[in-house]
RNA sequence: GGGCGAUUAGCUCAGUUGGUUCAGAGCACUUGGUUUACACCCAAGGGGUCAUAGGUUCGAAUCCUAUAUCGCCCA
């Protein structure tokens, strides 16, 4: 055979994935089976791909896999989301390179150039999908401006606007004054900074020197104070409540109030609320009814409403009224102060909160039923941990705010009219209609409505994902939304069970009336060997692509699943790639060796082969079922190590060292066949998680053509097993390890030939299943079942079977007895421990009889072995 | 500050309803090895007071209570 001694995938890989392609096993149309259906977490159109995506595709591709094989009609849906914030950003950092400003752009002609980019760029993640081996029906991607989802989105808006479910409100957002655009909280990052804490002093109104000092890291604010607050429960101040003070410098009078939300032991105990430029102040603003003056102007510089430094920069602002501050005898002290400060994630520019009206959608009673479907495992999560975070979230759930101040994505198809009214529509010209016959105002023209202007949050059309990919929302009866929905199973992040998951079970309560999903598999994080979360920014993640060139696609795959359990972080290293690779040598190495033989029709097949074939059939059968059961779990790293350990341990370790032939000899027909049949199982069970070595393999070992593949074959199911053949061989396995001991410490060769003697005692008769097995792993000459102990030869014990091996040379005996004595006192400290424990009434009258019967057992197998080990002592000291 | 979760071998993690498949796996480590499938390998071996302190129980890695440390979410 022409194999060469290392796998090589790079080739082997693209082959197949090729062929794959070509025969359109990845397809599926609906059909009279089963389905099995997964929709991808859309990734980022601007995205390219990064080990979290390894991970979590290569486990949607084990899944789909599996169920294909199972022989399920399963579909993986592949797309991109249009990632409205990033890929806007893109478009206009590629203008800017041109020279162009966005501002210069009509709405339209931005499009353009946005859909101009996405096609060019956009989706590399796909392509990149490929080289890992997804599965997906590439024929079905999705991406969420397609026209079909598009519309998906704007008529769900109307719906759900028509339902009162989707109003206009004042909100706090991220407001990035460098790019002219709120930010969502994941796009803001916290800092701490060196910044300074400064003690401000406002006049009592109506008092000649009476003062009220407030600490403040933001002095330039304090024109947009409207309040300033103290705890009620504060003594110093009990006097304040009810009064009013004055704004330094413009002399505002502004009353004073009284929050517990105020940290007594925080700064002055006395807090400036400022509800238009501070989130917290909003609230309590809110709350006691106060005024909000808004002083900024969007691109951070004051505005007239703060009356002084009006169109200078915030910053600027700062510097200049601290000191006025000063002179005007307001400035108490300054100190210096750590605090932390939110960045653009973009463009790096201080944030800045900022009241604005936005869309929101109510949430609280959508979120009622979302939350119980997931609290009676109607869909389960997988690790069940995530049940609590889900529902503490769900139970204090915040109205989702659905507008973004963004071109690229689906414009809110709201219509403003001259009487500030607004009607909500599909086109303007149903706006028209609907505002003329609303507000009776037949002489309306279609040139008086204006569109809002922003467009709407991503995860409104991602949240839509498990049934918009199917057409469901526009075409509910359609046959694939039939068939395919709900799906089976989403592999997903923790970090976006709210933003994603959570709303994705509402969209399907409401509009299929269905769950979207019956399982969600929540990935952990990969993170670099430190233990930090893997970015580009720092630079720190390995490019996949890369990895694949040098550990293949199934060594990757292997590295990415050995050490990743459901939920759990994953700190990863390029060794558990380099395991998978060598896991992929190993296998094919095994198949040099089996396609290595030459086959003997008319030889017998000797009685070790038979044997050493029902074992291992036996123990396959014992290790699908547990694979099995790791699979339903969702555990499944546990069932790859499964896999893992069942071929590398029992298949190569064992089983083919038990029926290799002699060198250079022939093996039988039987046995030869029973081994392709085997690895050909063993292959099957593979091929989820290693589907590109598994496949070549297949192909070798049965001289298939390419019009077969693994990967629609039928996937090994558990047939019934001898569990009795599993437990001999288990004490075999002892006495081959204790022979194989043996020859090391006496220096012996494995070529020079060994006697083996055993010694049954308590009346326990000779096995001889494995006898031949153990001749030939040991190179015994033979095996002799005997009743008196042997003289001159080491011996070792198993459970209280002894066994004896002459040797030619002299016994040491003196280490024999020493040996002999250790194993002794063990077993005696051990029965003492079972004696007390039967000799306890309380344990003995509580415990379950099985439970006292074990340890009866126990007491009884210890007893024996002390006095088989005390006669061979004494027979040594003779 | 509020909530949730974790802490088991050098590392990453299993350990179900408390009871010999209860202290386990993989990797790493140590020792030995040209046993012609594989050194990307083979064989053997060492290694843990189950975070700490109490408690419940005949019996605790497992249940309870504190403490410590870490992580995540929310403010």
């Amino acid at each position: 055979m022409d194999i060469p001694n290392k796998y090589n995938p790079v080739q082997i890989e693209d082959k197949w994935y090729a062929n794959w392609m070509e025969q359109g096993y990845f397809k599926s149309t609906p059909d009279e089976r089963e389905a099995y259906s997964i929709v991808i977490p859309p990734p980022n159109v601007t995205g390219v791909l990064h080990m979290g995506h390894m991970l979590n595709n290569t486990l949607q591709d084990v899944l789909v896999r599996r169920a294909r094989m199972q022989g399920k009609n399963a579909l993986w849906l592949p797309g991109t989301d249009h990632a409205s914030i990033a890929t806007e950003a893109k478009v206009v950092a590629k203008l800017k390179e041109e020279g162009i400003d966005k501002s210069e752009l009509t709405r339209d002609e931005f499009m353009e150039h946005a859909w101009e980019w996405k096609e060019k760029h956009g989706g590399i993640i796909l392509e990149q999908l490929k080289k890992l081996g997804a599965s997906c029906d590439w024929d079905r991607t999705r991406f969420t401006m397609d026209e079909a989802l598009y519309e998906s989105v704007i008529d769900v808006f109307i719906d759900l606007y028509n339902k009162g479910l989707i109003y206009r409100g004042i909100r706090m957002v991220n407001w990035d004054p460098s790019a002219l655009t709120a930010l969502s909280d994941e796009e803001v990052i916290h800092k701490e900074v060196n910044s300074k804490l400064y003690y401000l002093r406002y006049k009592v109104e109506g008092t000649r020197d009476d003062w009220v000092t407030i600490a403040t890291t933001r002095p330039e604010t304090i024109l947009g104070d409207t309040a300033v607050c103290v705890n009620p429960n504060d003594d110093r101040f009990q006097h304040l409540p009810g009064k009013r003070v004055l704004v330094p410098l413009i002399n505002r009078a502004v009353p004073v109030i009284a929050d517990d939300y105020v940290d007594i032991e925080f700064g002055t105990g006395c807090l400036k609320i400022t509800p238009a430029h501070d989130e917290n102040d909003y609230q309590i603003g809110f709350k006691h009814k106060l005024d909000t003056i808004d002083i900024f102007n969007d691109n951070g510089t004051l505005n007239e409403a703060a009356q002084l430094y009006v169109g200078e920069d915030r910053f600027a602002v700062r510097k200049k009224i601290v000191k006025d501050l000063e002179e005007a005898g307001n400035l108490v002290k300054i100190e210096d102060y750590v605090n932390k400060v939110g960045f653009s994630e973009r463009t790096d520019a201080v944030v800045e909160p900022k009241l604005s009206l936005q869309w929101f959608m109510k949430m609280e009673e959508m979120a009622k039923p979302a939350l119980k479907v997931v609290m009676d495992d109607t869909i389960k999560f997988h690790p069940a941990k995530f049940k609590n975070t889900y529902r503490h979230w769900m139970e204090n759930v915040r109205d989702w705010c659905i507008s973004r101040q963004l071109w690229w994505g689906q414009q809110i198809p709201a219509y403003y009219l001259p009487n500030k009214e607004v009607v909500v529509a599909k086109s303007k010209e149903e706006a028209l209609e609907l505002a003329k016959e609303k507000f009776n105002l037949p002489d309306l023209k279609l040139e008086d409505l204006r569109q809002d202007e922003d467009v709407l949050d991503t995860w409104f059309s991602s949240w839509l994902w498990p049934i918009s990919v199917f057409d469901g929302i526009r075409n509910p009866e359609n046959e694939d939304i039939k068939y395919y929905y709900p799906t089976n199973d989403l592999v997903t992040a923790p970090e976006i069970l709210f933003f994603w998951v959570a709303r994705m079970i509402m969209a399907g309560q409401e509009y299929r009336g269905e769950i979207p999903f019956k399982n969600v598999y929540l990935t952990g994080i990969v993170r670099d060997k430190q233990g930090r979360k893997m970015s580009k920014q720092l630079g720190n993640s390995p490019d996949p692509i890369k990895l694949i060139k040098i550990y293949g696609a199934d060594g990757v795959r292997v590295g990415m699943l050995l050490t990743s359990p459901a939920g759990n972080d994953l700190p990863f290293d390029e060794s558990l790639c380099e395991q998978g690779r060598n896991f992929s040598n190993k296998i094919w190495n095994a198949l040099r060796l089996v396609k290595g033989w030459e086959v003997d029709e008319n030889l017998p097949q000797p009685d070790y082969a038979k044997v050493s074939t029902q074992w291992f059939d036996a123990k396959l059968n014992a290790i699908l079922e547990n694979i099995e059961d790791q699979f339903s779990k969702y555990r499944i790293s546990d069932a790859l190590m499964a896999v893992y350990k069942l071929i590398w341990d029992d298949f190569c370790s064992w089983y083919l060292e038990m029926i290799k032939p002699a060198y250079q000899q022939p093996i039988d027909k039987l046995t030869y066949q029973s081994t392709i049949g085997f690895f050909e199982g063993l292959m099957k069970i593979l091929h989820p998680f290693m589907p590109f070595i598994s496949e070549e393999i297949w192909h070798i070992l049965g001289g298939r053509n390419e019009n077969e593949s693994i990967m629609i074959s039928d996937m090994p199911k558990v047939k019934s097993y001898d569990t009795n053949l599993l437990k001999g061989f288990e004490m075999e396995m002892q006495v081959i390890m204790a022979l194989r001991n043996i020859r090391k410490e006496k220096n012996i060769s494995f070529k020079e030939k060994l006697e083996l003697f055993v010694k049954k005692n308590n009346e326990e008769k000779p096995d001889h299943t494995f006898d031949n097995v153990i001749s030939k792993l040991c190179n015994l000459s033979s095996i002799d079942y005997v009743d008196e102990k042997v003289e001159g030869a080491v011996s070792f014990l198993v459970k209280s079977t002894e066994f004896y091996v002459p040797l030619v040379g002299s016994i040491d005996v003196g280490a024999e007895i020493k040996k002999l004595r250790e194993e002794l006192e063990y077993t005696k400290g051990f029965l003492i421990g079972v004696t007390e424990k039967l000799s306890n009434d309380r344990f003995v009258n509580n415990a379950p009889e099985a439970v006292v019967n074990k340890e009866k057992a126990k007491q009884a197998d210890a007893e024996s072995k002390i006095k088989v080990i005390e006669e061979q002592i004494a027979s040594l000291s003779k």
